[in-house]
DNA sequence: TAGTCTAGAGAACGGTCGTTCTCGGTCAAG
DNA sequence: CTTGACCGAGAACGACCGTTCTCTAGACTA
């Protein structure tokens, strides 16, 4: 096995494991195990757990978005359509078995401001999600997507801890809602 | 120092060092020592750190909801003028030295649901949060302020994780001007 | 005053975990 | 064939932490 399968194994075997069980109660071993990787190996890629954590949310980012995206560009180029069908994508998502909430947010009440590394790789997904709906504001007629943007995304990051904790089972549904009245208001007259 | 003194003053350190450190992050000794308990003490009055962290989030809980509510209070009678309070007040707790988001989404995160105890305190307080907006919703003009309660408490979710990982420094503001907008739409014509 | 109960201080225990070290084997170069 | 570099497997180490136990001193009671 070389580096670059090691370093595969181990982010897949990262990702399960951290995501639904939280990154303090998973142990290095337990990802080396499930990877089948030596720990040498594992040391020589990633030289602490933190290092390990930053590059399984690195690489979690970059799924997580491109499923979002996959689902927005399915819905066709109406504006409008593609930025509510990111709310469609959070209720699938929720709906999944194997939800337990947003890993970046979890990964920072695990951590909070402790670990510069892993605080940098949550705010780095945080801007780029940001990012990518005020991509899709910006298609929308209107005078301030800035602002629209910023609505849409309070209520997509509120939709994702309403979901995981377990206190609106229709959160998505809701803050599709509530966007459609953004969407309505902010529309160029 | 009676049971009940011993209580308090637990509760008093464990708010400060678990909020401000996360619960893993601060051992059962750190809190007897701030507190200046013995272990005896500590175990008779809280059999294990799992009861130690629930009672920490329910004294939380209750300071938290009355602070919101005495700013709500302070803004007068209108109803929009109260919920809309309900964000500058967010605001000003952003805007606290000591704010690490809230405490609730950050146990969630930390525990998940490895926890029912903890879970079940988390839950409680997103509950009796979302029933304040709720009660605030019902004294607006409006036909559906289930509707209206639902998209305002994702917004204001929203906002705290938002300001939390520090992706919006104007999160409380962000969130009040689209609570304006669904207020506004929601009015009774 | 003698006996008993209680509480505080803190040591001890058992387990976990991140990280490093050791050992034995394998393979390639000379 | 010999040597040496490398690697996997897993033991070992050191630190931490939740929980329990021990010891001692003081307070209350008969």
């Amino acid at each position: 096995m070389d580096l670059a399968e090691a370093s595969d194994r181990l982010l897949v075997a990262a990702e399960r494991l951290y995501y639904s069980h939280g990154i303090a109660a998973v142990g290095i071993d337990d990802v080396r195990a499930e990877a089948g990787v030596s720990m040498r190996r594992l040391y020589q890629l990633y030289p602490s757990k933190e290092h390990l954590v930053a590059a399984y949310l690195d690489a979690r980012d970059v799924r997580w978005r491109g499923r979002v995206a996959t689902h927005v560009d399915a819905a066709g180029d109406d504006p409008e359509a593609r930025l509510l069908a990111v709310f469609d994508w959070l209720g699938l998502w929720f709906a999944e078995d194997d939800f337990r909430g947003c890993a970046f947010i979890n990964a920072f009440g695990e951590i909070g401001g402790e670990s510069p590394l892993i605080l940098a790789a949550v705010q780095r997904h945080k801007d780029l999600f940001r990012d990518y709906l005020l991509d899709l504001a910006r298609a929308f007629p209107t005078d301030s997507p800035d602002v629209l943007a910023a609505g849409v995304t309070l209520l997509a990051e509120g939709a994702m801890t309403a979901a995981a904790i377990g206190t609106d089972p229709d959160a998505a549904a809701h803050a599709k809602a509530a966007a459609q009245v953004l969407l309505a208001a902010a529309h160029r007259s």
